[in-house]
DNA sequence: GTCTAAATACTCGGATACCCGCTGTCCGAGTGGTCCGGG
DNA sequence: CCCGGACCACTCGGACAGCGGGTATCCGAGTATTTAGAC
């Protein structure tokens, strides 16, 4: 999985935090945790297609959280960034080489019982990770530093 | 995730069907599914690192399962081929820039939040994953298609 | 003083290189089988 | 006929290229602000 998740996860969690409707611009969300800004952006891009932020262009423009945080989850993010494919890919090899040649018996409707097995486990995964919403995420990060708040707050010039 | 996967699963599904103990070579085992024979040929060396399959040279050689199959789990195979890691990396971008820098409040010594939290959904897979055992994939595959296992045999030139 | 309009500075957005890891291929090391010669 | 040794064919195992996607960067399109000028 791409460094992206982490990156777009620790930005929404900040925005969050500080809670007003003034948007922030792609160079100070960057300079928060210290990544490169032009790439970053580019990820905030992915984030405004999935509908997770809205952009505003011009001075004093920026982005903003499109949604309230209990209603983002950590599933979302992930698909915002890495594009909502499964994790695994099933490439129906089991209908190459000798033995799908020979194979008869079983009717092409079924799938492939290893591709089922193996959704099996990604949808388990989607389900924990739906299930965790941003706002969840940031209730934890109170109680394990009940500063973190006034700390990004004053990080981004706030206060 | 890597093709290998789909292979490891699906190759080491068909010396299971063969039930026997005698090897099978990488070039039979390839050839079963139309697989490109040397890469293939890589993807067993990890398993037998990971003692899921065990290799004896020379001719009449080949692989053979190094257990029995209800007790390699689909984790098995997806650790052995992927390497041991985790889905999501947590790179401790909390602690860069400047929202790292005026960090204090928190002890060190808890996880980062995030971290914790994408773990869960990693945990939830591998729990999914390691619930199926190549047995039960193989029931499965014998009850969609129930001829499975004679095709399998037959392609590999047993009977 | 106020309205208008142009210049400006700052923002997002997409197009453009770079690099690591999966993918694919090759050849060498090692082993068991086989064949030939001798007893 | 039986035994021993050398040859050989076949196997795994690791070392060597190729390519795609994530990573990183830059420059252009667009807009709100500012500012200068005219009325």
């Amino acid at each position: 999985m791409s460094k992206g998740v982490e990156w777009a996860i620790h930005t929404l969690l900040n925005l969050a935090m500080l809670g007003d409707d003034k948007p922030v611009g792609s160079a100070q969300l960057a300079a928060g945790h210290g990544l490169p800004v032009a790439y970053h952006n580019k990820q905030l891009q992915s984030l405004v297609k999935a509908e997770l932020l809205t952009s505003t262009p011009g001075p004093r423009g920026g982005f903003r959280l499109a949604r309230d945080p209990d209603s983002i989850s950590l599933l979302d993010v992930v698909l915002a960034i890495e594009g909502n494919g499964t994790l695994f890919r099933c490439t129906e090899i089991r209908q190459c080489g000798k033995i799908g040649e020979l194979s008869t018996g079983g009717d092409g409707s079924t799938a492939c019982a290893v591709k089922r097995a193996m959704y099996r486990g990604d949808v388990a995964w989607r389900e924990a990770l739906a299930a965790q919403k941003l706002s969840d995420v940031q209730k934890e990060l109170d109680i394990d530093d009940p500063s973190v708040t006034t700390t990004v707050r004053r990080a981004f010039g706030r206060d």
